[in-house]
DNA sequence: TTCTGTGAAATAGTTCACAGCG
DNA sequence: CGCTGTGAACTATTTCACAGAA
């Protein structure tokens, strides 16, 4: 369920601010939801709250963050080393929130030996041998598109159960591993199509693109 | 509709393969749909195939991006020049994709004046006048949490439409305003949460984070 | 005959509204 | 009282299944 991350971030805030209990109206103001969707969802968890008064904050987090398997760390290797591979590793979010990153791996040979973030960046045949030896079951593709396929085919082979895939490409794996797509440009995209729905043409912005106007051409002809 | 983007990207790749047609049921496969799902969502469109044939490469191409925008350029500014910043601005496939990254933002005078990826890093005082000069509509906010919020208002007070949030703050803007949030940390979560309902307990992963091994003690004493 | 376009059925997800517990 | 927990209503989305166009 796709909130939960969401209900644990409001609600470790509120367990800080020492807040002890929460009810269902507060806690989907702060998530942005709807008051009866938090309390079907938690129900459909069996997390029961106290009637009069709202769910007990600490236990709520404890609760939710069984149900996402936070409560363990979550080793992760990270394939592909360029700026956006870097810029993970860097991102200390990612630890903090028990996700370490413990393998780097890059094709390309400048790159095999430096250091990242307290990790060495280590070249694509260490693969296999890296992911068990540190028991990585998430691993997180930010190589070119091109290389995605592979490389996914090699972490899965490997026994990772977990991808993380920033490339465009779909990727096709066994239906016992789980993937989610970052794409940036496909956000954006999905962005760009709301606003043109709203904002109907704020002129002067927007220039065709070479390629599309070709396109245009082509189709209008 | 979200999948959008991803017709689009097949059909682009169908059309470099020099595929003049496609049916619903093999663009269903590469893009890992249903066929009766994309014919509705075509039909929705109100963009229309040969029935016995399939639906015409090009002209789909050029329909779904002038639907999702993508035939317009949609300058960006990215406000947060860290590790996750400079990675977004090096990141070829926006401006392939059709987001130029035309402004660049930190509030570290150490960063401002750097350049990166041919656009100079600007203090954050020049928000509101760049914004303006570039015609910038969608904003990519690449700074800590705390700053997000404060952040949104103004990119949004100056006019921007589109928010891409990459911190874990949910943020509050108008309803006019669209806002996409990626959450790295969350998208492992999600990740996670799956991982654990498949794979039941591979044992030797996976070690309690010390902050919620007191709350565990907590609840259960 | 092949494959679209779409009513109709099925399924999923959300919200209402209220009985009932603390 | 105030709030949860949940049947029932509602809304949205997906899929089936088939008539009919090319």
């Amino acid at each position: 369920m796709a909130r939960l991350p969401s209900y644990l971030r409001v609600l470790v805030d509120a367990a800080t601010d020492g807040s002890a209990s929460i009810s269902s109206e507060h806690l989907a103001q702060l998530s942005g939801n709807q008051p009866a969707t938090v309390r079907r969802d938690l129900s459909s968890l069996s997390i029961t709250g106290t009637r009069g008064v709202g769910y007990d904050v600490k236990h709520l987090v404890y609760q939710i963050s069984v149900v996402l398997g936070v409560n363990q760390e979550w080793p992760v290797a990270i394939i592909g080393s360029g700026n956006l591979g870097r810029a993970l590793a860097n991102y200390e979010a990612l630890s903090e929130r028990g996700f370490p990153v413990r393998v780097l791996i890059d094709i390309d040979p400048e790159l095999v030996g430096r250091h990242v973030a307290g990790v060495v960046v280590s070249g694509l045949d260490a693969l296999e041998r890296l992911v068990a030896a540190e028991a990585i079951t998430v691993g997180v593709i930010a190589t070119p598109a091109e290389a995605a396929q592979d490389v996914a085919d090699r972490l899965v082979a490997a026994g990772v159960t977990s991808l993380l895939n920033f490339t465009s490409t779909p990727l096709t794996v066994a239906d016992e591993v789980q993937v989610r797509g970052v794409d940036l440009a496909t956000e954006l995209q999905i962005l760009s199509f709301y606003q043109q729905r709203t904002s109907s043409a704020r002129d002067g912005v927007g220039v065709p693109l070479a390629t599309l106007r070709a396109l245009e051409q082509e189709v209008a002809g």
